[in-house]
DNA sequence: AGCTACCCTGACGTTAACGTTAAGAGCGGC
DNA sequence: GCCGCTCTTAACGTTAACGTCAGGGTAGCT
């Protein structure tokens, strides 16, 4: 009965984590993982027979998501929630409309994507918002460059011109 | 130098603003102008004889630029600090060289912009991060939004179909 | 003189998002 | 049987960014 990592022969991939593992994994710690759990953003799939927290790998992929969500996008772990909530609509309407047929009433499963649908349409006009102001921010942040780097170079043709003096000057760079 | 703004006859704009007029205008709490100036974020330029404070024009500027770092960029005070800081560099620098003579050896100012040039790169950079971060995440929202439409539809030919669902799906609106 | 509307300086309270410590349990290895 | 490691729950501590009084001053109006 050994759900975990090592089989016999020759297998990677683990069935399911420990909260150490993912906590490195995901570069969280275990305290910030319960947190969450406590929140209700991610809850391990089961629990080993001691109490243990396991988690699958869609759990670990959650965590990442939600860790971007805060980290990168800047969101606090209630608008995540709200984020979550439309993509849960999604998967689960997916799903119902395959597996389960006891679907309950099509008006509220009318109702669910609607609100869904309203929730996504409102972030994606905040997501607009926020990219026309990063974008006026990176425009005065490369005048500002290019403004220095002339002073710079004004006050003493001595140092490096200390590199990459191009990409700040570019409106992006486009990978 | 008469340093007031004001010509001779008629005029109206204030030189100075209370701090609840500051609030007012920039939106902000009395508390909130009271704790940036704790941090150092904004000073008023003057004080009443009465101890009030008396911000100026510029002062409400630097304090809605302050507001709109924070609250459309989601920048904490600290990282607030090294933009203005940087930001006063440059209009040092400018101020520095005409009017004041005495400046600190060229090799400190040399320095400062150097610093500044550095932050400034920084920042950029970061910009540029976190605008691919939230392009992707866009790009996501309005696939969702699509998906969720199409579900919608076919689920029932019946209501309105929720508009706008044209400007979620390009990529922006380009202003 | 009294009322109202501001302003001031403390100083304590609050919320989010965890960090840290305590006290204990299970488990493989020596 | 004990060591060391990881896990558990529970509870208290911490930081940022303010909110919210309390207690007192001032300026203008009536």
């Amino acid at each position: 009965m050994n759900t975990s990592a090592l089989p016999s022969t020759a297998e990677r991939k683990p069935v399911s984590f420990r909260i150490g593992e993912v906590a490195k994994l995901t570069d969280l710690t275990t305290r910030t993982l319960r947190y969450w759990e406590e929140l209700g953003l991610v809850r391990p799939s089961s629990y080993g027979s001691t109490g243990e927290r396991l988690y699958s790998r869609a759990d670990v992929t959650r965590a990442t998501r939600i860790r971007d969500l805060q980290r990168f996008l800047g969101f606090s772990l209630a608008e995540v929630h709200v984020v979550l909530d439309v993509e849960q609509v999604e998967i689960l309407d997916r799903v119902k409309s395959e597996l389960r047929s006891g679907d309950p009433s099509p008006e509220r499963q009318r109702a669910l994507i609607d609100e869904a649908i309203v929730a996504n349409d409102q972030l994606i006009a905040r997501l607009d918002e926020t990219l026309a102001h990063i974008r006026a921010f990176r425009t005065e942040r490369a005048a500002s460059s290019k403004r220095l780097r002339e002073r710079r170079s004004a006050l003493e043709p001595s140092r490096e011109p200390l590199g990459q003096q191009d990409s700040a000057l570019e409106p992006e760079r486009k990978t």
